[in-house]
DNA sequence: CCTGGTTTAGACCGATTGGTCAAAACAAAG
DNA sequence: CTTTGTTTTGACCAATCGGTCTAAACCAGG
């Protein structure tokens, strides 16, 4: 008896992510997000409760589909040092080539929007502690292995490198360019050896 | 023949910094500086020009007086290493003694503003690099005074302190609590050990 | 073909946005 | 006291904000 929708929310919320991505929250308009889907404004509101929650879900799908898929893949790599090396590379890469210096829609929702709003608040702290848990787990992994030296201070560097990630997405944006990113990861690798 | 200001511009600035770094830019509404201020809106407007001119003369009251008087201070220090020492510590420190979590105006601007405006793109740019030199200014004095390793490499290591500086910024508005920021600071330093 | 239930389109809402303006209030010079 | 040039004030502006709602469009089951 019904009637389906003619799009796919999952593309709508690709496309609003995008937008949040470029302008950051409080910048984005509903007619922004109707803009770049072509989604007229009632169905928009008729498909999802608002733009709080249209933020929310580009939180959770910028999350699984570029963070937490990249890291998996990592972790697949055999040597954890290169795992860490190769993060920070494509981390240099990917802010390399970002025409618009979108950066990192993480780290610019936590310092945006984050201190307002509890549920991004800890949408974002999860993001990042995934993060640190993967560079703890890579780096024991390491000394397991003789890759990474014992004097290493597991957490304390995991939390370090996260810092330097933060670092090299906002530098990234404008005030660093190529030499001084690429030394930058250079020093986190120094981090780990 | 004139009529003296019933306010100093100074002032008014000073409190438009304070909304504009809780809020930030695009959150902040005229309204919201003329009821910190009691400033009339009509005065705001025939004592500044707009939005945007408030911002970047908050920007640059917010550099001479907080981040250039610091660093010129740290710079009075002796000991080029202590001097980076206590620039972590009182980092971290007013990092945490900050209940609103509003972080670093600069760096929060980096985020949200720099990369859509020219001017304020120059503002936050030049005031990284104002902390980059320091930065490699004391570590060029350590190993003058043998206090700081040669091995160090001092601009990449100056650049990785900054984004080490950036990511406690960041980090420490909600992600990070108080061991992980003191974590991340002493790995800061042994970057020049 | 009709009818039930859902989606669409877009007009509409009050509130708020950044910014303007004319008239009143004012202090100092003459 | 008058003149002069500035500041203050609050009403006002069009534009836009996030969000609502009704009527038309629509597809599927009967």
């Amino acid at each position: 008896m019904p009637w389906e929708k003619s799009f796919e929310e999952s593309d709508v919320i690709e496309q609003a992510m995008e937008v949040f991505w470029e302008k950051g929250y409080a910048a984005t308009s509903i007619s922004d997000i109707t803009d770049a889907t072509g989604i007229k404004r009632g169905s928009l509101y008729n498909a999802f409760d608002g733009k709080h929650d249209l933020f929310v879900r580009s939180l959770l799908k910028y999350g699984s589909d570029r963070r937490t898929s990249k890291l998996r893949m990592l972790e697949a790599v055999e040597d954890p040092r290169e795992a860490i090396t190769m993060f920070f590379d494509s981390l240099v890469k990917a802010t390399l080539n970002d025409p618009d210096k979108k950066g990192c829609l993480l780290f610019n929702t936590a310092l945006e929007y984050s201190s307002h709003d509890d549920d991004v608040r800890k949408l974002v702290s999860d993001g990042i502690n995934e993060v640190v848990a993967f560079f703890e787990g890579r780096i024991n992994r390491g000394k397991q292995l003789g890759n990474i030296p014992d004097s290493v201070d597991t957490r304390p560097t995991a939390r370090a490198l996260v810092a330097l990630v933060v670092g090299i997405r906002v530098l990234g944006r404008g005030a660093f360019g190529k030499t001084a990113l690429r030394q930058v990861a250079r020093q986190a690798i120094d981090l780990i050896s």
